[in-house]
DNA sequence: CTGTTAGCGCGTTCAA
DNA sequence: TTGAACGCGCTAACAG
């Protein structure tokens, strides 16, 4: 006894598109004539002109970008290299240049890199391999260096790496993480704890740093208050747990992420403490889930939207060779004030 | 007096990627015995072989996608047209079949397309311009026909349109609505609301009529209870503090989506009221969104990762032609009881 | 103003 | 087992 299934087939019967040659025998002109109306380049009679428009538009003639792509060696398309885009950080990053990129007349192609050396190497070759224009990165590794950027076009955005000639663009880290502390500080927070972001990526350390100078002008740095999340909510809610059972004297916390502050809430309600009464929380980069929640949350915005746009517009220009004005970007950030931390008491 | 700014020019050095013919010439051989040897195709003695792979090492050599794409047909390469990747559900999806392609040797094209039709058919005649093998998309518009479909595979995912052959894959709506309002009622609760998604969204109807014929069934349904929230998170916070106000008889609330869930998790907490002792709500989708909160919110998840990943590799399937078994797939969803629902009382 | 032709880089006959 | 030649669809150079 055999059981039968039925099969499904695919079987397009589609007997592909028109090319140049049956619009020009359409039109009875050459392919030449064709190109010529097509890129609008040279002159061409407005009558044959027509005739050709006529053609197309009977054939439903599209040019075949492939084979354009062949000789021109530009496909209009560029590369997007993310960590992981199912970190709510990088949609909003990724919808920015999605925007901007489809504006220009470029198709983005979606990478997940989950932060490792091997997988970006992969994909970077795969990219080239295909003729990409241009790559936007956020990265922490040295994948990319001078000879790769002499290659072909790129931007690092948010994650970078040091090097003077590669474009960049991220926010205000230091400074950001400097107001964030002195906010907490002018609310009355006394004993301010840091979840820090991985020790790898500079972002985080430049977050922690700003920290860390603040509080030490002031003369109450604690190192025991820095504690690692690495960017994790969960590692976020598990760290910050331990860390309000070994120290009860902690009234703020200041993340170096929007993602780890929450874990941090979470935390911090599981311990029946009382957000921002008991414990103050802000968190840094702005993403929309921060308002999402209740409390809100209370961050250090980096315009997210605007530096996605700005990767996507300096790539177009290194791709399109236009000047640029400037190499390195480094965007405004800005206290939110919401529901996780206490009032000015003014 | 005018102010002289310093503009910086991008000067790629790079010479060219090296060609099957340099590969050729150095190897002392013909193009068509290096394209043997890198394809597997044919006969190629041994030695020609080592003596080809070792040009290759030595200028580095990978062959064009462009140029093979161009009498393959075959770019490897597929779209995924998706609403909005900023909406927390489409990441998981995204990532998903970014996984699942990247095995199969295939790279994914993100487009966003606001679940407008205008967008949707641009997209869709560029990705057909790019010799794009395939297309998932995500959709409620009629876009996607049995035409288009005999000239380019493409499997409809989550939202999805009405057709025998067009593959589909999406989550049990009607059943996971039911199973949503009968816990409700299980629980205790006595006047259930319901937060509706889009009217045009197929989902969205299919979620509250499970709602529906649950509460009809038991004698209870007030469509009163029934208020458009669009999946919205904003709409979904306004319209629930407008439903508390006008109504406190309400102690439980069955959203279409997590994100309106969330929303009206939030309006309650403006409220006053506590959940899930005065209300319990319950979400559809289990975004990971949902165990970031608090209070964890239950849902009716539905397996978002495999729904991408299923997805995926139907297409993959349509593309190399390998008959598929079945084409339309509900997947099974689950209820997933965390915090914004009351206990059983057993 | 328009047509002919030669590539772009690769795969694929068809002979040898 | 190998090579020469053609074609994929389009653009650019060069004649006419």
């Amino acid at each position: 006894m055999c059981n039968r299934l039925q099969l499904i087939f695919y079987k397009g019967w589609f007997s592909g598109m028109a090319t140049i040659r049956s619009v020009a025998k359409l039109a009875g002109v050459s392919v030449a004539t064709v190109s010529r109306v097509l890129n609008q380049r040279g002159y061409v009679h407005i009558e044959t002109e027509k005739k050709v428009l006529k053609a197309i538009k009977e054939l439903n003639y599209t040019p075949s970008i492939v084979a354009r792509s062949l000789n021109n060696k530009k496909t209009n398309t560029i590369g997007l290299i993310l960590p992981d885009i199912t970190n709510p950080f990088f949609p909003e990053l990724a919808r920015a240049i999605e925007d901007v990129m489809q504006i220009y007349g470029y198709t983005v192609v979606l990478c997940n890199s989950d932060g490792s050396v091997e997988k970006e190497q992969e994909y970077i070759d795969i990219l080239k391999q295909k003729y990409i224009d241009g790559i936007i990165i956020s990265t922490s590794n040295f994948v990319i260096d001078q000879e790769l950027f002499s290659q072909i076009p790129i931007v690092t955005l948010d994650r970078h790496v040091t090097s003077e000639k590669i474009p960049s663009v991220e926010g205000g880290n230091y400074e950001g993480a400097k107001l964030a502390t002195e906010f907490l500080l002018s609310t009355g927070c006394k004993h301010i704890a840091h979840l820090q972001g991985p020790e790898t990526i500079r972002n985080a350390r430049e977050r922690r740093d700003g920290y860390i100078d603040v509080l030490k002008a002031k003369g109450c740095f604690d190192g025991n208050l820095i504690v690692a999340a690495d960017y994790d909510i969960k590692k976020a809610t598990k760290v910050t747990f331990e860390l309000l059972e070994r120290d009860s004297s902690i009234d703020g916390i200041f993340a170096g992420n929007d993602l780890m502050a929450i874990g941090a809430l979470k935390a911090i309600q599981m311990h029946g403490l009382r957000v921002p009464d008991d414990i103050s929380v802000i968190g840094f980069d702005g993403i929309a889930l921060g308002e999402m929640i209740y409390p809100e949350l209370t961050t250090i915005a980096q315009p997210i939207y605007d530096m996605g746009a700005i990767a996507a517009r300096i790539l177009v220009k290194l791709i399109e060779e236009v000047p640029l004005e400037s190499t390195h970007h480094k965007l405004d950030v800005q206290l939110v004030e919401r529901r996780t931390t206490r009032r000015l008491s003014t």
